[in-house]
DNA sequence: AATTGTGAACCTCTTCACAGCT
DNA sequence: AGCTGTGAAGAGGTTCACAATT
């Protein structure tokens, strides 16, 4: 069975937001080529990443819009609710508490962590925050299925590493530094500095890279 | 002359960030191993990464700390303060405005726009929020070199074109929306909503991808 | 002995191009 | 005629392996 890229996961993620823009508009069919135009990318591109999963399309015709997000929304695990638990309730941590794009695909904060005594307690945007010295404790008695990491990067790698002892699979990390996991743990690294830094290489160096 | 892939880049950043650490640790030298170790990949791709821009290391002995640290700096462009304005202070506008890594790195937002008339006049962090009406007079009065885009993702398309209408060659965009700018503007894009649904992903098909 | 810098080999992802279906 | 699905070709990024240096 092959292996599917990053790359493919992250288009299919962005074509699956197109499709339920294009569904709340009615629109009923779409090309690979138009699918494509939305995001940036060649009409082959699509047909291949569609292509590792089946043929959802018609030839001559396109793809059924409502077909085709109910489809991406099965292979990436959007069919479902997540419950996932944020550890850390600072700038970032508040935000994402209320961050639309979480709620609306399925991703549920349920829990949240902090261990500034002034916020422990507290309920923020419907979520209360609790202890982080129960973090083990409560992330198994909930059943977490993916935890997100928003604290200082001193205190990163030890958290995520009592998220594991709590049987948390999936991690997405907020922290400026490399984090290790044990095998059959996902983590994935959301790191603002680094585009950033990338637009001042980029203006720093215009002829080493190709603007759009 | 050789274009720079974007994952040199984004590696040359997390380098960056490493020799900071090493350097307030007082650590005076590295080698391309242990820096590759400190950031989950292999020392050749370090060696290769930085043999784009120079030869900046000792055979034998490997690297010195500051002052690798302060090529990649002049490399990326982090060795000046870059002036950077905020275009909608919600929730993430808001984090980002408090965010270290922006600040300690010499991305300044100077400047923040909204178009709510509750928030306009109002200083949050240091900053204080004027009309988004203003847009395109303030950010060339202010000389933007970097524009950061938390709106929402109907305005997103038309805020860019408006900050590229203001002179602003770099753009980092929050909204989950693919955005078209003209040639010699860049663009980059964080979208949270992408990583974690690559997790939801990873826990779906377990067998199709690989875990650290 | 340790470690860099780098051409060559390798591998992976993207694009091409066309057969096949509507 | 229009559009998908896909093997093959092409492009680009990563790893190997070793000469060069300390």
């Amino acid at each position: 069975m092959q292996r599917i890229s990053d790359s493919t996961v992250h288009r299919l993620s962005k074509y699956f937001r197109t499709l339920i823009y294009m569904q709340g508009k009615g629109i009923k069919t779409v090309s690979s080529k138009n699918l494509a135009h939305h995001n940036g990318v060649t009409a082959a591109q699509v047909r291949k990443d569609l292509s590792c999963f089946g043929a959802f399309g018609r030839r001559g015709l396109g793809y059924n819009v409502v077909d085709l997000r109910s489809n991406i929304g099965k292979i990436m695990g959007l069919d479902r609710a997540w419950k996932v638990a944020l550890c850390g309730v600072g700038n970032i941590g508040r935000a994402l508490l209320d961050y639309d794009q979480f709620r609306s695909q399925g991703f549920q904060i349920t829990v949240a962590f902090d261990k500034d005594p002034a916020k422990i307690g507290k309920t923020i945007h419907g979520v209360s925050v609790r202890n982080e010295i129960d973090l083990e404790r409560d992330v198994k008695a909930e059943k977490v299925d993916i935890a997100v990491v928003a604290v200082p990067a001193r205190a990163a790698q030890s958290i995520v590493d009592r998220l594991v002892v709590g049987g948390v699979k999936a991690i997405l990390n907020f922290a400026p530094i490399n984090i290790k996991v044990p095998p059959g743990v996902y983590i994935r690294h959301e790191n603002m500095a680094i585009e950033i830094e990338t637009l001042s290489f980029a203006l720093t160096n215009p002829d080493l890279v190709q603007s759009e």
